[in-house]
DNA sequence: TAGATTGTTAATCGATTAACAATC
DNA sequence: TAGATTGTTAATCGATTAACAATC
């Protein structure tokens, strides 16, 4: 055995878990319009996961469907949910209050999502005691006790390049173990602790080989749809 | 052959591809600091990658390294840029003036890595005329005519959830090949078009699953680094 | 020459796909 | 019963890893 990544019981693969945000956001809206039941090949069709993926990330949850049936909405919603560790609502400090990290603080969707925004901090004296989102901002200086005070283990890092690793540094010093970092810079964290970053270029390099590279080939006829 | 999709000539599967803006940060970093050449085994750390990975990544975009020298920063940075299509600044078109959007715009890395902001659209005409970054907002009534002279194919979507598919249906149809969309909600697009989904959400959720995951597990010490 | 490091091969690992028996 | 759909298995596919020969 040389690196069990999987964690204590829980047999969810890497790109199992990526895919299960999808899926809890699809049903989101499934509920919401009254559908009590749906079928992979319908719950795949709205995420874009293929029918097969859908149902053999579904049976790591649990017997959640019934065959002939389908899957009941809501019982799904509870299994994903308590699968990442969302039932009671996940406490998130930002860091960072800029013009980024102030349309981080608005965005509306992180009560409906297992997610409880709790404080924002910013360097910035300027900033101290504006509102972003439901809280006000406070000083970097309160950044442990913040930390420690509402038990957060995870952070957004919207902080300038030249800040981000010793803003995390810190972050994780206090108790945080994952990180959402929208710094373009490459954070050196000790394990134990996940970084998922967020780059704007990397994003948009990426679809750059793709439209690149769907070019018309030697063939001369275009694709048709 | 069932699914050929590879391109024509690049033989460079998706996670090289998605690797490559990454290493291409790296050697920016490296050729600031009039760094000429670098190992493998440098560049891996500096990623995150691991050297045999880097390696194969780089072998697929040529003859590019001198066993038992390393590789020229120069030269690679050209050669991934070459296989990004970043020789020629791409230009780029974003759509949604609001805090996002803003915060977006005002992103400073765009020239340097092989992009170029082209034009700011929104729908809310009290934001037209204004500056961001180095364009000022139009109308999105100008959406197609803008694409269209700019040649652009890639577009970022910073609006309302509730207009996102639509202002992405009038995109393709001008002829954005590549979205990155920033709304919450999964976008229809025709084949032919890359869509990339950032969402807050989804990003914390996947956090939320790896520390909930890494809880001292039925054994009584605590993993040490 | 000796040491270093790439490029490449073969082995391992893991995920997806396709198919279907179980079961509602 | 007949039709539908899950849960699961086996086959396929693709990526990573480890090792090393080639070569600077």
């Amino acid at each position: 055995m040389t690196d069990p990544r999987r964690g204590p019981g829980t047999g969810l693969s890497r790109p199992t878990v990526s895919r299960l945000p999808g899926y809890l956001r699809a049903l989101s809206s499934l509920a919401g319009s009254g559908t009590v039941r749906v079928s992979s090949a319908e719950l795949a069709r709205l995420t874009g996961a293929s029918p097969a993926v859908l149902r053999r990330d579904l049976a790591g949850l649990g017997q959640l469907g019934r065959r002939g049936v389908g899957y009941p909405v809501a019982t799904l919603q509870q299994a994903i949910s308590q699968a990442l560790g969302l039932v009671e609502d996940q406490p998130v400090v930002l860091v960072g209050a800029g013009h980024l990290g102030s349309a981080l603080a608005g965005y509306a969707g992180f009560e409906d999502r297992g997610l409880r925004l709790c404080a924002v901090l910013d360097a910035d004296p300027r900033l101290i005691g504006q509102r972003r989102g439901a809280v006000v901002v406070q000083s970097i200086d309160e950044l442990e006790d913040t930390v420690t005070a509402a038990a957060a283990r995870l952070a957004i890092l919207a902080v300038p390049t030249g800040a981000a690793q010793s803003v995390a540094e810190r972050l994780v010093a206090a108790g945080i173990r994952g990180l959402l970092n929208f710094a373009p810079v490459d954070l050196a964290v000790p394990a134990g602790v996940t970084v998922r970053a967020v780059d704007l270029s990397t994003e948009l390099q990426i679809l750059a080989f793709h439209q690149a590279e769907l070019r018309p080939g030697p063939t001369g006829a275009p694709p048709s749809p």
